[in-house]
DNA sequence: CTTACCATGTAAGGCGTTACATGATTCA
DNA sequence: TGAATCATGTAACGCCTTACATGGTAAG
């Protein structure tokens, strides 16, 4: 019953593909999550925590070259948890774009600092797209290897196909801010 | 020095524009703002006290028909607190979209459940997007009687624009997983 | 030798969500 | 008369972020 918040299942998530380390499901919420999800070591290492005393993982302590590390493991219970959570609807998909509102209200702060805003927001964009694209291309050369990679590349997908749409809006709005202004 | 929190800023800008009720403010949330950030009344209400504490805003209560109102206005420093926060770069741009989590972990509850995600999303989606499409019609014909105008009109291109990738996202992605069961 | 990366965690405080509580008016 | 909308708030709880704290290894 108790802790409704996702970070669990992300969690859960990740580890019903394959064990992991603290560390490494950190890794994975930077890169292959990074687009829709986020979460730091102050909810990972609690929740890895939570997710053992509740009987969802386990854990092994081992010692790689002199290097302790603890990897989780997901249980039967936990898949079954897991699997509760996928077959409900999801009930929250939510944006909080700082860029946007400091856009909205930008007429309190003029063109050329909301053109600034949108330099930065697109440079940040830019930056993640290559990734994406590889990250594409690769899945969907393996996508028949393992059925994982087809839900994986689905995503991937999905932030190629966003991330060139906010690049575009970029390009527009900027275009549009130059032009009302030369009037 | 207190609350970093974004939701005094966005009710500042607000009130930049038009003095406001608490009311009216969580309409223009549920409204305008929603494709890119969102807050309750358990957030306005007492964010609106703290503005009014910090003399970033004043209230005036007035009856109406009956029917007693809180009126909020931005003060002067109100304004300066408001143009210090625009001129700062965002910091932060987030997505949390449980469908997308729900799809990553796909192979986990099948192709039926995450063809069901995916409408549900679509669902949702296309509800929003006409009514984002009049309001870029109508901010265009508008933009220049007001300099806030074209500034709206910016970020609802970007919903507008992101929206419609969205769907064609949706579509993609449920021949993809249609295509794939059919060998 | 020093920087980057691997690796694990805790504690406090802040913020927001949810549920609760109340009551008037308008429209069908 | 009942539903929808206008209108304002409080309290608790939960979650996440931030900062702090520590230490080993690999590579240049």
């Amino acid at each position: 019953m108790p802790s409704e918040g996702k970070t669990d299942f992300v969690i859960l998530g990740l580890l019903s593909h394959e064990d992991l380390t603290g560390y490494e499901i950190k890794k994975r919420m930077d890169t292959v999550l990074s687009y829709f999800w986020g979460a730091g070591y102050g909810s990972i290492y609690p929740s890895l925590n939570n997710l053992v005393k509740n009987e969802n993982a386990t854990k092994v302590e081992t010692t790689e070259n002199g290097r302790k590390k603890i990897i989780y493991s997901i249980t039967e219970k936990g898949k079954i948890y897991l699997r509760s959570w996928l077959s409900v609807p999801a009930e929250k998909d939510e944006i909080r774009y700082e860029t946007l509102l400091k856009l909205f209200f930008g007429s309190e702060s003029g063109k050329d600092k909301t053109i600034e805003h949108i330099n930065n927001f697109e440079d940040k964009i830019r930056e993640q797209i290559p990734y994406l694209q590889n990250s594409v291309k690769l899945l969907k050369k393996i996508q028949n290897e393992e059925d994982a990679h087809k839900y994986y590349m689905l995503t991937a997908m999905f932030g190629e196909k966003v991330y060139n749409a906010y690049l575009e809006w970029c390009i527009e709005a900027k275009q549009l801010l130059e032009k009302a202004s030369e009037r």
